[in-house]
DNA sequence: GATGAATGAGCGTTCATTCAT
DNA sequence: TATGAATGAACGCTCATTCAT
């Protein structure tokens, strides 16, 4: 039961997560997301509050799984360049495998509702602050130059949301590999020819 | 006439910029607006002939102007890095004058209706392909090591964006010339250390 | 302007109160009230900020002219009996007239929402209130008998309302002067042969 | 079996009592009544066919126990004066008693739904005519003066109904056998000083 | 042109009722 | 028999848009 349970509330997230997606917050319609997932309109109040609520718990949802795979990340003794570039790659990765989802997700600064974009910039501070911390350990690994980690992790984290813009709009993908090399080529040594 | 009419269609965008930049195209109202711009709410749609339209035609003019802004380095003729810098500093600058227009204006990726994200996806592209331009003479330069100028062009759209969320959302307010410099730095020499 | 406002929130309190009174608060549907008056749905909440605002102004509405009928009472100086009798009268011919509205109006203690039904009561105990003041002033004057004037507001109070009862329910028409004729001899002398 | 079903029958009937009383009709949840009952929601759709006949069963059950109590009266043969005073003080004892289920039961003219509010007055016609009776049997008898039995019926039920509204709107409670002689001082020997 | 009263399509949410287990 | 997850009809309310003045 419980577990019957679980699986609802999943698919109805994960239909969330698409019509979200497509629409966006407002355009999107609960009783579409029910239809997404094969469900009465109703049902959809079973397991939310409100569509608000719905909406939260979907992105905090896909933000937990993003999350959980950069935890590996976290527990490795690797170099910071090393777990930056790893970082990157799951990244990548990441929204390759959920485009749609991600498309709510981690398009930075969404201009939606006072209440929304306040809430989704909370969410996202938190991605910078992990990233500062990161950068502010190479610094004291002495792997980076003594530059504002604070600076650094906004223009990273703006980077990271940039690049995988066009994969959202335009269905293009990207070699996670390839784009991490970049990535890290530009960031480590900068565009400066000398 | 035409100078009255004019006159009142600019009153009308002003308004529209201020409340868009509040409250988020959906939570926006046409009569806040109207009421905003001191008129009335059917004037609105003797200018503009949805709300659709006049969010576009606001974030078209002060897109106009952020991009007049940013003509004077496009006819000098000083270095790419140069160059960059002071765009740098002039985005920052117009930033911190118009951080209520910019909010709705700058920040990348808004996650609303499809119509408006590939509307406003489009109008972002513009200023990517620019920066790309830019990057692209700077590698012909041999200022620049040669760097998919796309990618780089993107970055750096996206650090762009990502340095001024703060200021956009917390009302802080950054140094247009010490950011520009620290932002040059990293992307010139990068952040290792060596 | 102001003429021509007013007309058409009376056109909806009059609307209000036929439908309220057919179909009872619940089962009245806005958009039934608005077909009733002759005009849009969405026109009522330019006058009414809510379903339940409506519904207290309808009933406030009715019985300012209630009290309005009954205030030429008040001024005169005639005996509290003369008072009562034509109270009676007068509620009498009201109902009469105003059977649709009274409905809703005067019939006691609905059982409703909590809201409602407290808001309701507090109305209602103003009418008892002025009916203890009455029967106050007819003790003073040594016109009655020292009898709790609460008791006796309260009793008349549901003795007026219960003798409407059939009228409403059932289109009976009563004759005012014949019925507050009875009911003031029962009042005054009681049922007892003696 | 039947034991049981009766059990479980009066368990849902009472659950009903007490939630109708607290919320009014409309705003009562079967959900609600069910929790209260301690049951499944389903389970009430096996005793009840739908909210509204739970709640005229409910009404009818009270009214029934209602009745009993009074029944002892009908059976005795003292004089109509006597047993009037009796029927007074069962009521408003039943009432201080019954507070939570009289609230729904004995306020007088319900402004519900067009259904209930019809079926209810339907069950109080059947309270009126037994009134009705026993007037015409005390004026037989030569207690009472020769005035319209059913006029003295309507009046007796809202006095009765009136006196306990603030005993249900605001919890008082009331003493049945003073407040019994003073109504039937009232109503015998009326309130005219002579 | 300028206005704002009027409109009604559209949607989030509730809750009585059903039915598979 | 008992259950409660699932359902969808129903409705209050919003707000972009229209149009008579």
């Amino acid at each position: 039961m419980v577990e019957e349970k679980r699986d609802k509330r999943e698919l109805i997230l994960e239909a969330a997560a698409v019509v979200f997606a497509q629409r966006g917050y407002h355009q999107a319609k609960v009783e579409e997301i029910a239809i997404q997932a094969g469900i009465g309109k109703g049902t959809v109040y079973e397991y939310f509050s409100s569509k608000l609520e719905l909406f939260q718990e979907m992105f905090k949802s896909i933000l937990g799984k993003y999350f959980a795979e950069l935890r590996s990340l976290q527990d490795q003794r690797g170099s910071v360049t090393e777990r930056l570039r790893q970082l990157l790659e799951i990244h990548l990765d990441f929204i390759n495998r959920n485009s749609d989802f991600a498309r709510v997700t981690f398009v930075d600064g969404a201009v939606m509702d006072e209440e929304l974009s306040w809430w989704m910039y909370r969410q996202r501070q938190e991605k910078v602050e992990r990233l500062r911390e990161l950068f502010q350990e190479g610094i004291a690994r002495h792997e980076f130059r003594p530059i504002d980690p604070g600076l650094l992790a906004e223009m990273f984290t703006g980077a990271m949301a940039a690049i995988i813009i066009p994969v959202l709009m335009e269905g293009k993908t990207v070699e996670p590999h390839k784009i991490a090399d970049q990535v890290m080529d530009i960031l480590l040594h900068g565009v400066r020819l000398d």
